[in-house]
DNA sequence: TTGCTCCTCACGTCACGTGAGGTGGC
DNA sequence: TTGCTCCTCACGTCACGTGAGGTGGC
């Protein structure tokens, strides 16, 4: 019989893992003193330890190994939660490298141009949408914005405050190729009962639904639209380094309500939806 | 301006991270009503808090991104923390990729037995010991026996108690292929100051130093030393399957002193020094 | 008698999640 | 007036490490 202090030095663990344990049920020294409250080990149990050692090396919860070795769980039941614990360790894996590959994206572009850029790219998924829009097809940025100027009007007389969500343009086309702009612009809003909306020269707003995303890349930007072209090359390089590719359409989404007079102020978030190349 | 609940719904963040954030002065809204305590938020935070959620997704601590986002660091200092990071998350996935082989190791031993053996391997590393012993040459256990039981009374008469660490058996053949057995037997001592001590028929117990090992695969046995074969076996397999491999002399360390009219209830620890196989 | 080891609290870790209990503006 | 949102505590998480303060055997 050893004392906890000899235990634990043949066993190579502290004496308080060994405390732990023994509150825990996972490990009981043979014999207790009663008086003392002195704890006794015999070196048979050390075997019993080493088990909840690797068990532990393995990964699982204290919580799950006192339920392994309390002999609670056959072969078929441990090998099902080996299973699990291996799809859990994959994954974790995946994650690992996907850091390790930002790192490593990260320290790169600190030797290309001696800082990080400002403009942080944040991957997450985006849910279903109801949106208010108009179609619009142009080619240039002024023409589309007397439009987006109308809209905004329009959709503050026809939509309850309460039911009116954010300004947005749909980009359908390429939006590293835009010659002939394929657009939508509009608001998010919160109900379907909200009308269709009557604009100038026979358009109309009409309420769809705008389906979510996976996986969407987005990257904030203050300015005008013609500035956006550095936000999109930050999440094309983005998205490149990362090991995605983009597909869909994407969204150019204002945060404030935008004073149309004073542009380059507006807060805009640009979205691309992405998924992992294969 | 946004209030929390708003900001949090922008960025797709708890509105308790947010609160979190403050506290620890990561990211401090715009204004604070002194009367009510809301907190108030502006849109252009945006890129403040997407910075503090990509460096969180580097793996680095709020801590050291409260550092990095309070300008505090330059390009040079965070390129230095990247790579360590790099480095960090590097160790990381060996360890991960190590629990991948393991957890798969036990899986197959389940599928081939039925069930997981009983006896497990644990590897750590083994500090530097003085050893008290004397050199054997036998080609059969009960000859080398009758040497350990002589080494046992004699090393009981004359080291002190205190001093007197386990027995144990040293093996520097192949411990695969015991034809010859080419042993040292004698005890872990204490102190330097341990005289050498005579045996019968010549021999001579002598202090040595025993260099210690970076990797010790370990594995407890009870039993007597001819059935030693099956938790070498053990170690064996596991040294095979983990991408170790065996290098340098074994020991068989005796937990407990031997009772030597009883050595089927010895408790023994089988030690094997392994190095990661290139 | 002096060390050494043992004991039992109890706080700290890290980044929040999750109530509890209460208040302010539409 | 009723929801809804906001606020500030404060506990819980996971597996122990690290004192604090005190006691028992050589």
């Amino acid at each position: 019989m050893f004392l906890i202090g000899e235990f634990s030095r043949i066993a190579r663990v502290s004496s308080r893992l060994l405390r732990y344990y023994d509150e825990l049920g996972l490990l009981r020294p043979e014999h207790v003193d009663p008086a003392t409250g002195y704890r006794y080990y015999r070196a048979s149990q050390l075997p019993d330890l080493n088990r909840i050692l690797v068990l532990k090396e393995l990964g699982f919860t204290l919580e799950e190994i006192a339920r392994i070795v309390a002999e609670r769980v056959g072969a078929a039941e441990l090998r099902g939660m080996l299973v699990a614990r291996r799809t859990e360790i994959a994954r974790q894996l995946d994650r690992e490298a996907e850091r390790l590959r930002q790192v490593e994206t990260r320290i790169a572009e600190i030797d290309d141009a001696g800082r990080l850029s400002e403009d942080d790219v944040v991957v997450r998924p985006e849910p279903d949408r109801l949106f208010l829009g108009v179609p619009v097809t142009a080619d240039s940025f002024p023409a589309a914005r007397e439009v987006l100027a109308e809209v905004v009007h329009a959709a503050r007389r026809a939509v309850a405050r309460s039911a009116l969500g954010a300004l947005a343009v749909l980009s359908h086309g390429d939006a590293f190729e835009p010659e002939l702009l394929d657009l939508e612009i509009g608001h998010f809003v919160a109900a379907e009962d909200v009308g269709a909306v009557e604009l100038s020269g026979g358009r109309r707003m009409e309420v769809r639904a705008l389906p979510g995303e996976a996986a969407m890349a987005v990257c904030v930007r203050i300015g005008t639209p013609e500035r956006a072209h550095l936000a999109t090359a930050r999440i094309g390089r983005f998205v490149e380094q990362s090991g995605y590719q983009l597909g869909g359409s994407s969204r150019e989404v204002f945060l404030e309500p935008p004073d149309l007079a004073h542009m380059e102020r507006a807060v805009v978030e640009m979205q691309f939806p992405v998924a992992r190349r294969p």
